[in-house]
DNA sequence: GTGAAAGCGCTAACAC
DNA sequence: GTGTTAGCGCTTTCAC
């Protein structure tokens, strides 16, 4: 079916090395050569075999790429990124599911599915810092958040902290002072989910304002659905507030839904942002305000970090990266 | 640094092929060779190279999925499905985006890029019926969608034309007679757009309503940008309806917000639903009717009749599997 | 039950 | 400039 190197070979009446130099650009071939083999390769609909390339090359041109899970808007646009950017260095990616559960993290580290990548990409939610050493894994690694904070690991990042204290600056501009900050997880640190709290302490402690503790509402997943149950939970606490810190999108979704039937207004009654600048704030009702992250520079930074660990280029000192980020404001905070 | 099957032979003091035998469960192995060698994998950690397996065996474990791009929700929560159905059967999915464009579906199909999967699932847009030529490929192909209908070709779909038909007698059921059509493409038979716009003009003929060609609209993107833009062209032209049936849900989605913007009430003066049934339309201001076109059917179904053809299990027939779909009735329209 | 040896398709020394 | 040759790490006849 499929032809070979030396059916190649054996046609333009040339050697198998001479057609490898064709295939391969090598730069000293007389043309006449070069002709015949070009011709034979298209008589032939000759294709290199690209498993024995990797075999004899060590290299796949196939790096991994590990999320929690596509059906999340974030994930699936850093996915989108993340290929756009491989496809640009004219690499493939491969996409795992983890569900953000810590033994399919670990597996996926260690497991034998990704064997044939040339790197991995890797965005834990179930690991923490504790697992920095599973995380020395003896193939080009680069994580993207701060799951797992460890100097002796490639990372890129987002502001987290920074960005989650502009977020609720902006609120504390529109004068809100009662700042839920919701999605919370309880006694994490490092995590998306600890840095943007922390943020949110921060903003406020600079403000002058105490935190009530019954305002940072924890859940634990971040989808509409959590958003929506968090929300609930709060109303029906009777507690009160002016506006939200949604510590993701989805969340603030959920949140806007529940918060509308309960007859409260946004942002006239409640103010809304959330974090990450998913497509969808742009039209929900009201729009959403949030947190732009840089997720195109994430995935660009990332794959190219990865680029240069895997071709063994730079230093052998890990990089910790961060990237920009930027308040979007909309609808939900009174734009 | 990685061991390879001689070291484990040389330290276990057997040949290469009792090695071999012991990692791919070959039946007869004695018990006192077989731990020795299992001693020796595990001393010096050895682990089994994909690449020289799949050189050998033909197989890579790999399949691929082209999608137009995984920042729709619909193709996101679809890779989501085909990489969990693939896991299942121990594949793992490499994931490449075509954006949708002709050129660069027919690049994936032809292209080096793919060359180490061992078959494609292919949800095209930009190809046409007239490309099924393009699509004989001599690997393992299945098609998502029905934009090439050929029957020398594998394909899973979903019931667009049933569905939509549904999706209308939804509407004509609530009494709604003005019944916009949104996201239309000029001239399409085959393909969503023009298999979902047959639905609607099959069912508004059964109910003897003669079709407003001033209520089908146009639009080449099923963004939610396209959605709104679309509906604001619609009211610009002053011309009267009572229900949108949306040809995807990110369609309806943006139509949604542009609806209500211009003071009009959903459902009660404009009934609107949808198609995909992706979970933001749980969310949505009012929440969104849909049909559910069974994405996780379509996955499993799809990845269990590539592994058929990559294994060389079943006939040379080609198959055309249609999935099941359910209406999802929400407030949008009523509920 | 286990070993020897060939070869999957390609690349890279090294000759000529 | 081009050919010869030796593997990359594994599976697989075929002997023993």
């Amino acid at each position: 079916m499929t032809a070979t190197m030396s059916d190649v070979a054996r046609l333009a009446g040339v050697s198998i090395k001479t057609v490898s130099n064709v295939v391969n650009d090598y730069p000293h071939i007389s043309v006449g050569t070069r002709e015949r083999v070009l011709a034979a390769i298209a008589e032939l609909g000759y294709v290199p075999n690209s498993t024995a390339r990797s075999l004899r090359s060590g290299r796949s041109g196939v790096i991994g790429l590990a999320v929690p899970e596509l059906s999340l808007a974030y994930f699936a646009q850093l996915a989108d990124e993340v290929i756009r950017a491989a496809r640009a260095q004219n690499m493939v990616v491969l996409v795992e599911q983890t569900g953000g559960e810590r033994e399919r993290e670990l597996e996926v580290l260690r497991g034998p599915r990704l064997q044939l990548t040339d790197g991995l990409l890797f965005s834990p939610l179930g690991l923490g810092n504790g697992d920095a050493e599973v995380a020395r894994v003896p193939y080009p690694l680069v994580l993207l958040g701060e799951r797992i904070f460890d100097p002796g690991i490639d990372h890129v990042t987002m502001q987290n902290v920074e960005a989650a204290e502009a977020a609720v600056e902006h609120l504390l501009g529109l004068g809100r002072r009662r700042i839920v900050a919701l999605g919370a997880h309880q006694g994490e640190v490092i995590g998306s989910a600890g840095l943007r709290l922390t943020g949110y302490r921060n903003a406020l402690a600079s403000a002058g304002i105490g935190v009530d503790e019954a305002l940072v509402v924890e859940e634990g997943l971040w989808h509409r659905r959590n958003g929506a149950d968090a929300m609930r939970r709060l109303l029906a606490t009777g507690v009160q507030f002016d506006a939200v810190f949604a510590l993701n999108d989805e969340l603030a979704l959920g949140a806007l839904r529940v918060i509308q039937e309960s007859g409260l207004r946004v942002p006239d009654d409640v103010a809304v942002i959330g974090f990450d600048d998913v497509d969808e704030g742009n039209y929900s009702i009201p729009s959403l305000s949030t947190v732009d992250p840089g997720r195109q520079e994430i995935a660009e930074t990332a794959v190219d970090l990865l680029l240069t660990r895997i071709e063994g280029r730079a230093g052998p000192e890990k990089q910790q990266l961060r990237t920009g980020y930027r308040i979007v404001p909309r609808e939900s905070t009174g734009v």
